[in-house]
DNA sequence: CTTCCACAGGAAGGTCTGGCGG
DNA sequence: CCGCCAGACCTTCCTGTGGAAG
């Protein structure tokens, strides 16, 4: 649809007429990716983490810092933000400061790491650092000179620092100090995993967590407050119901008080409500939203599942499919999905897995929450996991059907079970 | 009470891939 | 280019177990 900024509105006729189909004035300001002029309730957070950077003001290390914090609790637009205005008052005094945000989990390895840094102090004279074929040394001891002869504070930000690839590549950064002879340089570590710096070399540990951050979940009120504002940007005036913005706090609250989830929350029961033509959000939309949402990522997640498990979840979906029809749904055991899944692969010439990988495969479905499996006993006969699919067979399928494998099998299986019973 | 089913799930080892240092 | 190692993925073999049936 539009993404035409606000302050367009007054000038561009064409524009408004458009406009005025939809609900949304500022539609980016509803993704996670927007960084609004203030950060409701993260004040403390904000100011600590400024305290301890300030030292770059006036030419001097700051300490490296830890950062914790669930999902959506805001680390990284906190950070970000303070990196920011650092930026803006380093130019404003007069001062070489940088700042360069790097988030790990796509620059997973050391050596890409290495670059990205190296590949942020370019300048004319400096040559840039290709994506292979230089040994991981050299591409440091460059980065070493690019950042010396710059002479200022630097400032890294290691974002999701737990899906960097082993500790090699920290302990080198956090020493870097030792080896710089005019620049700076001071790390700061995002994390959500609480026990990531456990397995950490103690010397990571120590040099890099001489400060620590923690960033509590926000709680339902903090939630519609941060909700409340962006609206406020993103959306027409009066088109929310009153109880909208509450139940979506609520909701994202009862997930650890994940803001990121929900702004989707809202932006989705907007964007259904816009699609179907109706002009103000009630709650009856946030609740399709919610359920849209978690189709969206079932279907994500059983589209990407490796081709035994997809087999294993055929295989479980005709047994399902195959039990209702006769009127005797109930649970389903591990051995009858055994069974089926073994005749699976033999129509499909495939080879396989052994009944122990397949009751593994079989949990993880469980965590993936396509399936529910609890392990209950039968007394004299046995004890097993009870499967239950947690998503409609139909919509199952319908993934599973693009491909043509399982589309075919589909039609073999129903057959078989016709014949064996 | 004991028995005993039909698996759960731990341990150890094999195979393969891909990155890394020399 | 090669050998090494870590980690993903599986297999084999194993012991453990809740509770209905006897």
């Amino acid at each position: 649809m539009s993404f035409f900024p606000a302050k367009t509105v007054n000038s561009d006729i064409f524009g408004r007429l458009l406009l005025s189909e939809g609900l949304f004035i500022n539609r980016e300001a509803m993704r996670p990716s927007y960084m609004p002029q203030i950060l409701p309730h993260r004040e403390r957070q904000i100011n600590e983490l400024a305290s301890i950077l300030v030292p770059a003001l006036r030419g001097e290390t700051p300490s490296n810092i830890f950062i914790y914090g669930k999902t959506g609790t805001g680390k990284t637009i906190v950070t970000k933000f303070v990196g920011g205005e650092l930026l803006k008052k380093g130019e404003e005094m007069g001062k070489y400061v940088t700042f360069v945000y790097i988030n790990c989990e796509v620059v997973d390895t050391q050596y890409r790491l290495l670059q990205n840094i190296a590949n942020h102090f370019i300048n004319e004279w400096s040559e840039r650092i290709p994506f292979t074929g230089w040994p991981t040394d050299e591409v440091f001891s460059k980065l070493l000179t690019m950042i010396d002869k710059n002479k200022g504070v630097n400032v890294i930000i290691l974002d999701e620092v737990d899906k960097l690839k082993g500790d090699e590549a920290l302990y080198n950064l956090s020493r870097i100090n030792s080896s710089l002879e005019y620049a700076k340089l001071s790390i700061v570590g995002i994390s959500n995993d609480l026990k990531f710096t456990e397995f950490l070399d103690p010397r990571v540990k120590s040099s890099l967590g001489e400060e620590n951050l923690i960033f509590p979940p926000y709680d339902a009120e903090e939630l519609q407050d941060i909700l409340n504002q962006r609206a406020l940007i993103a959306l027409k005036p009066g088109c929310l119901d009153d109880d909208v913005v509450p139940l979506c706090a609520a909701l994202a609250a009862q997930e650890h008080g994940d803001a990121r989830r929900a702004l989707d929350l809202l932006r989705m029961a907007a964007e259904i409500c816009e699609r179907q033509g109706v002009s103000c959000v009630s709650k009856k939309f946030v609740r399709l939203a919610q359920n849209k949402i978690e189709t969206d990522r079932v279907t994500e997640v059983i589209r990407t599942l490796p081709a035994q498990s997809k087999l294993i979840l055929l295989a479980i979906v005709l047994q399902h499919q195959h039990d209702s029809q006769k009127g005797t749904s109930g649970p389903i055991t591990t051995g009858e999905v055994y069974e089926i899944y073994k005749d699976l692969c033999k129509k499909a010439r495939a080879d396989s897995l052994t009944q122990r990988r397949v009751a593994d495969l079989i949990s993880e479905l469980d965590m993936l929450g396509i399936i529910t499996a609890r392990v209950i006993s039968k007394g004299r006969y046995g004890r097993t996991r009870e499967i239950q699919l947690s998503t409609s067979s139909d919509e199952i399928m319908f993934v599973l059907k693009e491909d043509e494998v399982y589309d075919d099998l589909s039609n073999y299986k129903i057959n078989a079970q016709a014949r064996l019973m």
